[in-house]
RNA sequence: GCCGCCUUAGCUCAGUCGGUCAGAGCGACGCACUCGUAAUGCGUAGGUCAUCGGUUCGAUUCCGAUAGGCGGCUCCA
């Protein structure tokens, strides 16, 4: 008779005992519970409970719950599969953020046709209400019951192994098989290696839908065989699918690629090259208005203004390392003034020339230009520098993951005494200027040291990382580790922001560098007189413009604040008789620094408010009879609101006030 | 880079199982309309159906290559 305690909704623990055999479904009665916490350990709620169990109910509605539920789902979707497809191989299938994945080696890809087919059996498979019943095996029994699974046999191989924390199927001490159990006969429908838990029975599976197959290296190196993958998501109640298919919906409107070409932001023209974006006037406009704030705060915090070119020789790139780490991330380099006699034989080797993918180099050059003092320390060096990188054809996605782009990019030159006090204002003057830009959800992540790509001493690195994690612990923002990602040269602070609808994006980068000075020889002289090197930090803050104008976008679904909004006002006259009235309050309103038009086209005034929302800009001011009459001016606002009879001067000034403070309207 | 899919007018997209099938809406332009808060009407112009090559009596339609795009994987200093 164990003796056991059950968590009870109110977060209070009830003492009690129960018969032997007792499982935590019986402990657990409630049907929204999908699997039980023992321990800390999500168990199946098939689970014996024991003496001194401490029992905590898991509903399908919360993150673990979710999980569970998911990868129950990935199950359901692999018998599925196997039922169709009797060939196919399983990979892995676990539950991943809003969703799951299976991946399957076949003959052939799954079609969109197979997709709907694999769903519909999925939901037979749901209503036949299988249990889920859990078996531990040894290895070579696992062995013999998987003898025709592949990879399978290849993951209890890896047993034991280390970084398998993703892998759904060997994590714990013991291996286990999962079977499927018809509800009436008891017959097993189907098995798979796997930890678990799940959820009892697939009836307890709410929604789910199959979202898209692709292809996926097994294992996640480009070194194995490509496996084909099918992702879905699983929700607890058909409301909260269609709530997750809405979202998905919202992104898409919200996709910065469709918004710039409806609101004439920006192109790839094809002439050009994958990933090479132009801007066009009105995107020009919203970048400038982002670039020229910036250049300002950037002179209020103590920066000053560098330019260096584009294109450089290799000798830059070997000394500053670049070339022995990202040689492949680099565009090939032009072979320049080369000499061969008649013969065709060298007589003067050439050059060669890269195009930059950083600015720090060219930094450190500008630093080395002439002796340097303490007293200049720290030293900021800031350039909007424009670099080209080499993305693989795969990865180039639009703004946020294209081959030139520009960086608002310093370099920090301190003293190792200086460095505390530097990330502390940093880190502040980082956030604050996020902030203005309308970001005012963060949190930070610390990206350590890579065990194999790194340069530098153990302590220095130790002491970086110490110096970042006490500037990040004094945000009191949400600090998250990234150990092992951060840059070959220094560990780094990265800025993630929450957007609109709840999406992380990485944004500013602060890095500690010890290493570049020591590689260009950089030194200062100290008040003693004596020679030594500075430390450097590597700082953005919009990443590249270009990714920051394009979070800004899908932050703001296009409609822009006011004071970065390519066109501020739109001047709608009633009828054509209002268009030199209108023309003389734009006049005004350029004079005071707004951007206005007026929509002198013969479309109806009804049609103009409409392209004007379309345009989502911020203050459409319309002007019939009425308006003139009293010197006034009547505001439409984007969420169709308005106010009628403004006079002109007021008008005015609330437009220019919502400008200067950079609010939102 | 790897796997799959896609590329028809400025945009969004129909269409051709190889043979008057090159279409629509929006946009642009023109004419009429002069109108109080999300589409006035009529008309005109625009495409060698991504590019190159092959199969065929005949290709936008089939095949291949290339370029560009999309979704993933890998990568992201």
């Amino acid at each position: 008779m164990p003796q056991i305690s059950v968590r009870q909704p109110d977060g209070t623990l009830e003492e009690r005992t129960v018969a032997d055999g007792t499982t935590a479904a019986e402990v657990l009665p409630d049907r929204s519970v999908v699997v039980a916490r023992v321990k800390g350990e999500l168990k199946d709620l098939a689970y014996v409970v024991a003496e001194g169990d401490e029992i905590e109910p898991v509903t399908v509605d919360s993150e673990d719950g979710r999980a569970v539920l998911r990868h129950s789902t990935a199950h359901v979707l692999a018998q599925a599969v196997q039922q169709l497809f009797p060939e196919a191989k399983l990979g892995i299938g676990p539950p991943i953020r809003d969703g799951f994945y299976y991946d399957f080696d076949v003959e052939r890809p799954f079609t969109p046709e197979d997709l709907a087919a694999l769903e519909k059996r999925m939901q037979d498979i749901v209503k036949s209400n299988q249990r889920f019943a859990r078996r531990v095996v040894s290895e070579d029994a696992a062995r013999a019951e998987l003898a025709h699974e592949p990879y399978k046999l290849e993951l209890i191989g890896l047993k034991g192994g280390s970084d398998l924390g993703e892998v759904m199927e060997v994590g714990g001490t013991e291996l286990t098989i999962y079977d499927n159990l018809d509800a009436k006969t008891g017959e097993r429908a189907w098995y798979d290696l796997c930890r678990g838990p799940h959820v009892p029975s697939t009836r307890v599976i709410p929604a789910f839908k199959l979202m898209r197959s692709a292809a996926a290296y097994w294992r996640g190196s480009e070194k194995n065989p490509m496996l084909q993958r099918i992702y879905g998501t699983a929700w607890e109640t058909r409301d909260a699918l269609k709530a997750h298919l809405a979202f998905l919906e919202e992104a898409e409107k919200r996709d910065h690629r469709r918004l710039g070409t409806e609101l004439d932001l920006f192109s790839f023209p094809e002439e050009i090259g994958s990933g090479l974006a132009v801007f066009h006037p009105k995107g020009g406009v919203v970048r400038r208005a982002m670039e020229d704030y910036s250049r300002k705060r950037h002179e209020e915090a103590g920066y000053e203004f560098v330019n260096t070119p584009h294109l450089t020789k290799s000798t830059l790139y070997e000394i500053s390392g670049h070339l022995d780490w990202y040689a492949e991330g680099m565009y090939p380099p032009m072979e320049l003034d080369a000499e061969y006699d008649e013969d065709g034989v060298l007589k003067r080797p050439g050059q060669k020339y890269y195009m930059k993918p950083m600015n720090c180099p060219m930094h450190n050059l500008i630093f080395d230009a002439r002796g340097r003092s303490y007293r200049e320390l720290p030293l900021r060096l800031f350039e909007f520098g424009t670099v080209y990188r080499y993305e693989k054809s795969g990865v180039v996605h639009g703004l946020t993951r294209a081959r030139g782009f520009t960086q608002d990019d310093a370099h920090i030159y301190c003293t190792v005494e200086q460095m505390p006090g530097e990330l502390d204002s940093l880190l502040t003057f980082v956030l604050d200027l996020l902030r203005d830009y309308g970001l005012d959800d963060f949190y930070l992540e610390l990206s350590t040291k890579d065990p194999v790509k790194f340069v530098g001493s153990d302590d220095d690195w130790e002491r970086a990382t110490e110096t970042l994690r006490e500037a990040a612990q004094r945000q009191n923002l949400e600090l998250v580790m990234d150990p092992g990602g951060a840059a070959f040269y220094g560990p780094k602070i990265s800025v993630q922001a929450r957007d609109a609808i709840g999406r992380t994006w990485q944004m500013s980068t602060i890095q500690v560098d010890f290493n570049l000075p020591e590689r260009f020889g950089l030194e200062y002289t100290a008040a003693d007189g004596s020679r030594q090197r500075p430390v450097m930090i590597h700082r953005a803050l919009f990443g590249s413009i270009e990714r920051f104008f394009a979070v800004l976008l899908e932050h703001y679904a296009g409609a822009f604040p006011a004071w970065l909004a390519p066109v501020q006002v739109v001047g709608i006259p009633i009828t054509d008789g209002h268009v030199d009235y209108l023309q003389d309050v734009a006049a005004q309103l350029r004079a005071a620094g707004i951007r206005v038009d007026v929509d002198t086209s013969d479309d109806r005034m009804q049609k103009k408010i409409r392209n004007a929302q379309k345009q989502k800009v911020p203050y459409m001011l319309i002007a019939g009879d009425d308006d003139v009459a009293s010197g006034a001016v009547s505001f439409r606002f984007r969420d169709g609101t308005q106010k009628n009879g403004v006079p002109i001067a007021e008008a005015i000034a609330e437009i220019v006030d919502a400008v200067a403070r950079r609010v939102q309207v």
